[in-house]
DNA sequence: CTGAAAGCGCTTACAG
DNA sequence: CTGAAAGCGCTTACAG
């Protein structure tokens, strides 16, 4: 069964003496930023021989030696939830092009395992880490910055403001949901949260009530309800207690698309119409909800430019010289307009 | 700026003088399948160094010693497609579990890209490879069969069937979706199928060939039309081909949801109803299907479940052992029934 | 059961 | 501009 076995790939050594060169020699010729060092035809004679010999260089022993895996790990808690994909996929763009390498850890929300899989990681000696999972008090987070691992967080921040973190401006897309509300004739706003302990369920919250004030509209205590994760079936519950709580509601917004959804289900569970009975406004503009019925007014946030931006962070962390220590990057919501949201029938 | 160099983690060599022995005997301690080797009183002092130090086994050094780095690569067409994503989950779920990362290169549908992602993976000397991305005659697994890399194809077979591959039975599935149709009366029907150099789309014709012929049902040259790639734009693009040459059509099914999205959308243009006018019949059953306008009927496969076979396949060709040669594992789809196929309202 | 030693494939001061 | 040598942190025959 020898076609189990992968070839042995070529080593510097071979290249080199194929060049007739020592080693060192061809380990400058084949590094772009030592090539310099080196007459320009004996760099292209160990090039033109690397090239025959199908050289790649060994990341794991290059690393040995110099300490860096150009290797990053993304936690997810979840890698099929169509907000982190894109993240994701944002992070490896721009990531890979600077010749990084990502890990992407599908860690769930439970911190225990949560914190295996960043020893792993560790172990794997990356260079860094890019979180999308951090609660707003954060274990994982607490032990990453003990063993002085870079880190940026990404959608999610933590309360310190202990590292870099790319989000978007929740304060600012809740404002924009209930101007729209309002605008259209709503007075009786009511509120599906994500879970308190993070940010984007604590600021789109926040955002919510501040907008809510400003509007100078009565907020009663239970025209909020906390939904227990960011899931359709826990909208759905929510929505229900919400809908018992407060029955003359003509508008909710929820904190999420996953929620908005759990909330229609609800509302045809109750037999009410959206947006006829009661308008919805979701959050994230997540793929699809343009085909929902009905389709999906929601706030939209850039997830891929998020990824972009938090690789782009931790690269200028990893990479020193700039002593740009940005912070916090707030990318700016938009809200798009679809059939979900329209003007009461009749003002209560 | 001392906090973006990571804490110097603790080597193994600390921890064999931190325990008083050698550091030979420190590494069997900490690996279970050596430890029996050693006096149980020395490998728990060992173990308890270890723990203290927060010792953990650098695994570029121990790849670059037993030629083996627990790496494995995934490449798909696409990180944020909802196909993709649950066989990323499932494949980095069963390999995890083994003490294997998993890397995700998300690397296009561009074969030169692909291809120098591929050699990235193999500078970091990945133990396999398992590809979303194959073409039924693919030069990156072309390529990777010369460096004689273990490979396993999942979601996507390969024409020549040289490598163990994960696939859900098409054949099957677009019977189960044509059985369905023709129970409820139509006889016209039509396919937009998916790209002919995938196996997905080449497949899904041939069976969706195949039952109409089985059911007696005339199938005119253009009742079939191609899409270019798996997109809602092209698969408008191809209904709206397929709806002008064959206007009588009472149902269509598609190769795939993200198709029969774009066919919805070419019927809305058109004014025609689903499932008034034509019932539609989707494939894969992704993510919010059922919450759109009509909830689609569409077939199920289990991407989950094929990233865990894949994984599995690869591991018994990692690990070698059993001889056990697999080289198809072929899912069973299942037809879920939903709201945009309903009866013919009057036969033609 | 434990130790001493070689070596995996690189990079990089240090000489010349 | 090029070479010789040390060493990154491990694992594993080889002795004892």
């Amino acid at each position: 069964m020898q076609s189990r076995s992968p070839t042995r790939p070529a080593t510097l050594k071979a290249v080199a003496s194929a060049a007739g060169v020592h080693l060192s020699t061809a380990s400058r010729a084949l590094d772009p930023a030592k090539r310099h060092l080196i007459a320009a035809d004996v760099a292209a004679r160990v090039e033109a021989e690397a090239r025959k010999l199908g050289y790649r260089r060994d990341a794991a022993a290059a690393s040995l030696r110099t300490r860096r895996t150009r290797l990053v790990g993304v936690l997810v808690p979840d890698i099929a939830n169509p907000v982190f994909s894109p993240i994701i996929s944002g992070v490896s763009e721009t990531l890979g092009a600077q010749g990084y390498s990502t890990i992407v850890a599908d860690v769930g929300s439970e911190p225990k395992r949560q914190a295996a899989l960043v020893d792993e990681l560790i172990a794997r000696r990356v260079d860094g880490l890019i979180l999308a999972t951090v609660r707003r008090d954060d274990t994982v987070l607490r032990h990453c910055l003990e063993m002085k691992l870079p880190v940026v967080l990404v959608n999610r921040a933590d309360e310190a403001d202990r590292v870099p973190a790319v989000v978007s401006d929740d304060l600012l897309g809740m404002s924009l949901a209930v101007d729209h509300l309002t605008a259209l004739g709503h007075r009786r706003i009511g509120h599906i949260a994500g879970p308190a302990h993070l940010s984007t369920g604590h600021l789109r919250r926040q955002g919510f009530e501040a907008a809510m004030q400003r509007h100078g509209l009565a907020l009663p205590e239970n025209a909020i309800a906390t939904a227990t994760a960011y899931e359709r079936e826990a909208g759905e519950a929510a929505a229900m207690a919400l809908l018992a709580a407060q029955p003359t509601l003509t508008a909710i917004v929820a904190a999420n698309d996953l929620l908005a959804l759990g909330l229609l289900q609800a509302l045809r569970a109750r037999g009410l119409k959206c947006p006829g009975d009661i308008s919805v406004v979701g959050h994230n503009d997540m793929p699809l909800v343009d085909m929902i019925d009905p389709p999906l007014t929601t706030v939209r946030i850039g997830p891929r430019e998020m990824g972009h931006d938090a690789a782009r962070l931790l690269l200028s962390e990893l990479e020193g010289g700039a002593r740009t220590t940005v912070r916090r990057v707030i990318l700016k919501p938009e809200l798009i307009l679809r059939a979900s949201t329209a003007g009461i029938k009749k003002p209560h």
